[in-house]
RNA sequence: GCUGGCGUGGCGCAGCCUGGUAGCGCAAGCGAUUUGUAAUCGCUAGGUCGUGGGUUCGAAUCCCACCGCCAGCUCCA
C-alpha cells in the first residue's frame, strides 16, 4: 500500500490506485505531487508527497483559467458548428484561446458564448482524462486539423509523455491537453470574455491567422472586479489620452504614422527630464557630443545596419548621385568621433552622450503613442574603453541608471540579461567575452538577472532594465550592450602602454531608452500628476477679482525669478472655476490672490491632492517650492509647517 | 506587414443600419456678473463629415482604394 505523505508531516496509506483527490480538502482544485500538478483524479501508486492546491495560490489560478478556456471552447464549438480549434493556454491574468471560424466574430458575440459556457459550468460536468498512442490522438481528432497538426509534430520524448497524448474530455468535447484541470465545470468561478484579435497560427506570420478570444478567470467574483477595477485603472492613466487633455503633444496625420510635435507643455517636460540627464552625465564623466541624422550609405555599410537592420530603415533619399540613411542608431556616428585622431589608452574610457534623434521605420502595427515611433530621441551613449575596462564600466553604467531611476520615481526593476539571437554579426568567441563581461558584472553588482536566450541585439548581447510603475506595470527602459563587433568592422584602435596598436571595446548604452518612451512611461507611472520638478506649470495664480490681477502677476514673476514655471489665469471667471482648470491641469499648486493675501503677504495654496492651507507666507512658498523643485523631491511640500503658529 | 474595428468643428460624442446637403456638451470669442477653492448666465462664431474614386436625381449615410487611429498577432526602445 503506498504511503502518501501530507503537508503537516502527517502520512496516510491508501490503497493502490486511489485517486490523490480522496486525500485533499474539497476546495482543492488539484494537487501538487513532488513538482508536478496533478489532477484530483490522479491514482496514487507508490509512496509520495501531496498538497492541496487552491484556486487562490498562482498555480491553482493557472489550472483554473486552463480549464475555463476549455470551457469556452467548447462553448464556441456548441455555438459554431464546424468550429476548428487551436490552441488555449493560460495566460498572466486570464487565457485566451484560438479558432478558425466559419464567420467573423465580433465584439457583439461574446456575451453568447459567455452565457453558453455559464451553462456548461452550471451543469457540472467532470473533466475526465484520457491517454492515448498518436494513431488513438489522430482519430479522435480527425476533424480537427491544428489538433492532429500538435499530434504530428510532437516529439517523440516531449515532455513526460512519449508516445502517449492526454485528452481531456466533458460531456461530448473533448481537447487534447496535458492538464491538469478542475475536477469540474462547477468549478469555474468568476470569469468574463474580454475582447477579440487575430493571432496566426503557432505565431507565424506566414501560417493561418486565427481568431483569438481572451478572457480572463478568477477565484472569486472580488478578485474578478478588483482585475476590471485595475484594467480601468490602466485605462485612466493612458498616456495617449492624458497627452491630448494636458496638452503635451500629439501626432498630426500629416506628419505621416509615428511622428509627432511636442506642444509647449510637452517641451517644459522633456526640458526637465533632458537638463537632469545632461547634468547626471556631465558630471559622471560622460562628454557630449552631436551628430546628423543622415548619412551615406557607405557608413551604414560598414556598420552592418544595411545587411542586418534595413527593414526597420527608412528608404534612401538621393543628393548628388548618393544614397543618404536616415540614422536608426546613433553608434556609427560615435565611432567616427572616436576615430577622429589617433587615441592613447590615456583617453580611454571615453564616454560619449547625446540625445540622439533617431529614425526606425517601424511596421505600421506596432506603432503605440509615444511608446513605439517612427522618430525618437535616445539618451544615448558609447563608451569605449579596454577589454580590461570593460567591467568596470558596466558597473558605472548599472550604477548611474540606478540614480537616474530613482530620481525620476522608479525604485523596483526587473532585469533581463539577453544572449545572442539568430541574425547577428561578429564571431562566436567576440560573444562569448560580451557576454561574460556582462555576466560578471550583474554578478558583482548584485543585481538580481534572469537570462533571456537569442534576445540580445545584431551585434552584441545585452542587459535591459525594466522599470515597475506605480500599477505594478512593467516597462522597459534602459539597455546595456556589450560590443566587440563594432570596433572590429570600424578598424577602431587605440596606441597601448606597450606602444603597440589594440582593439577597444564599445559599451552602447540608453537609460530612459528614448524621451518620447520614457515621458510615456512617466505620464502613466503619474497618471499625469508629475512631481514638482517635472510639470510643466509647476504654479498657478489665481486672482479673486480682476483687481488682484496685478499683484497676482507679480507674485508669478517672483516665482519665475526663483526659476519655477508659474502662470496667471486672468481669465474673468468664477475661483471655483478656476481652480477647476487647474486640477484638471494637474498643476501641483494652486495659489488664490485676494484681498486678504495682498494684505498679509501671504498665499491660499491648495496643493494638487489635499485641501487648501491659507495664510502660507509667500515667501516660505517660494523658498519652499524652488527648493523641492531645485533637488527634484519626489514628495510634496508640507504647507501646514510653514503657516506660523498662532501667537 | 496581417486580422478585425473605427475616422463627424480644438476635445468628447449623436446622426449612418432604414440615403433627401449636420446636431449636442465642453473649450473659444463677445456681453452681463467682480466673483474665495472642482463648472455663473446669455449671445456669437466655428464642420468641403479623414482623402480620392464609384453607385444614385441626390451620399456623413451604400461600394472600392488609400491615409490615419484602436485591439491583438508578428517585431521591438
Amino acid at each position: 500500500m503506498p504511503k502518501v505523505t501530507l503537508p503537516g508531516g502527517e502520512i496516510r496509506e491508501v490503497a493502490s490506485g486511489s485517486p490523490v483527490g480522496e486525500l485533499l480538502p474539497e476546495g482543492a482544485i488539484c494537487a501538487r505531487v513532488g513538482d508536478r500538478l496533478v489532477d484530483r483524479s490522479w491514482p496514487v501508486e507508490e509512496d509520495v508527497s501531496v498538497e492541496p492546491v487552491l484556486a487562490s495560490e498562482p498555480d491553482g489560478l493557472h489550472v483554473l483559467r486552463h480549464s475555463t478556456a476549455h470551457v469556452m471552447a467548447q462553448a464556441v464549438c456548441d455555438l459554431y458548428p464546424g468550429a476548428r480549434y487551436a490552441i488555449g493556454p493560460p495566460i498572466e491574468d486570464g487565457f485566451y484561446y484560438d479558432f478558425e471560424l466559419p464567420k467573423q466574430l465580433t465584439p457583439e458575440d461574446l456575451p453568447a458564448i459567455e452565457a453558453r459556457m455559464r451553462e456548461i459550468a452550471a451543469a457540472a460536468q467532470p473533466f475526465v482524462r484520457e491517454e492515448l498512442d498518436r494513431a488513438g490522438a489522430l482519430g479522435r481528432f480527425a476533424d480537427q486539423p491544428y489538433k492532429r497538426e500538435i499530434v504530428e509534430t510532437a516529439e517523440a520524448d516531449e515532455g513526460a509523455m512519449g508516445e502517449r497524448f492526454s485528452v481531456y474530455r466533458n460531456d461530448g468535447w473533448a481537447d487534447l491537453c496535458l492538464g491538469p484541470h478542475v475536477p469540474s465545470t462547477d468549478r469555474l468561478a468568476a470569469f468574463k470574455l474580454l475582447s477579440l484579435a487575430g493571432a496566426y497560427w503557432r505565431g507565424d506570420e506566414h501560417r493561418p491567422q486565427l481568431q483569438r478570444i481572451y478572457g480572463t478567470a478568477w477565484a472569486t467574483e472580488e478578485d474578478l472586479a478588483a482585475y476590471l477595477h485595475r484594467l480601468e485603472e490602466a485605462e485612466r492613466r493612458d498616456h495617449r489620452k492624458l497627452g491630448r487633455q494636458l496638452d503635451l503633444f500629439s501626432f498630426p496625420e500629416e506628419l505621416g504614422a509615428g511622428l509627432l510635435v511636442w506642444h509647449p507643455r510637452g517641451g517644459l517636460l522633456r526640458t526637465a527630464i533632458e537638463d537632469f540627464e545632461r547634468e547626471i552625465h556631465l558630471a559622471s564623466g560622460y562628454v557630449p557630443v552631436f551628430t546628423p541624422h543622415p548619412a551615406r550609405s557607405v557608413l551604414w555599410e560598414t556598420s552592418g545596419h544595411l545587411a542586418k537592420y534595413r527593414e526597420n530603415m527608412y528608404p534612401p533619399m538621393q543628393a548628388e548621385e548618393a544614397d543618404y540613411y536616415a540614422k536608426p542608431m546613433n553608434c556609427p556616428f560615435h565611432v567616427l568621433v572616436y576615430k577622429s585622431q589617433t587615441r592613447s589608452y590615456r583617453d580611454l574610457p571615453m564616454r560619449l552622450f547625446e540625445l540622439g534623434t533617431i529614425y526606425r521605420h517601424e511596421r505600421a502595427g506596432v506603432l503605440h503613442g509615444l511608446l513605439r515611433v517612427r522618430g525618437g530621441t535616445q539618451d544615448d551613449s558609447h563608451i569605449i574603453c579596454t577589454e580590461d575596462q570593460l567591467v568596470e564600466e558596466v558597473l558605472r553604467v548599472f550604477d548611474i541608471l540606478q540614480r537616474i531611476y530613482l530620481t525620476f520615481g522608479f525604485e523596483d526593476f526587473v532585469i533581463n540579461l539577453s544572449t545572442k539571437p539568430g541574425e547577428a554579426i561578429g564571431e562566436e568567441s567576440m560573444w562569448r567575452k560580451a557576454t561574460e563581461a556582462l555576466r560578471l558584472a550583474l554578478d558583482r553588482s548584485g543585481l538580481g538577472y534572469s537570462v533571456a536566450e537569442g534576445e540580445g541585439a545584431f551585434y552584441g548581447p545585452k542587459v535591459d532594465f525594466h522599470a515597475r510603475d506605480a500599477i505594478g506595470r512593467l516597462w522597459q527602459l534602459g539597455t546595456v550592450q556589450c560590443d566587440y563587433a563594432l570596433p572590429e568592422r570600424f578598424q577602431m584602435e587605440y596606441m597601448g602602454e606597450d606602444n603597440e596598436r589594440h582593439r577597444p571595446v564599445m559599451i552602447h548604452r540608453a537609460i530612459l531608452g528614448t524621451i518620447e518612451r520614457f515621458t510615456a512611461v512617466l505620464i502613466e507611472h503619474y497618471a499625469g500628476a508629475f512631481p514638482l520638478w517635472l510639470a510643466p506649470e509647476q504654479v498657478r495664480l489665481i486672482p479673486v477679482a480682476d483687481r488682484h490681477a496685478e499683484a497676482a502677476g507679480g507674485l508669478a514673476a517672483m516665482l519665475r525669478a526663483r526659476g519655477l514655471r508659474a502662470e496667471i489665469d486672468a481669465s474673468r471667471e468664477t475661483v471655483p472655476k478656476k481652480i477647476r482648470a487647474a486640477q484638471l491641469m494637474k498643476i501641483p499648486y494652486t495659489l488664490v490672490v485676494g484681498d486678504r493675501e495682498i494684505e498679509a503677504g501671504t498665499a491660499a495654496v491648495r496643493a494638487r491632492e489635499g485641501a487648501e492651507v491659507r495664510g502660507v507666507p509667500f515667501d516660505a512658498f517660494a523658498e519652499a517650492a524652488a527648493s523641492g523643485a531645485a533637488r527634484r523631491a519626489l514628495t510634496g511640500i508640507d504647507l501646514a509647517s510653514l503657516v506660523p503658529a498662532a501667537p
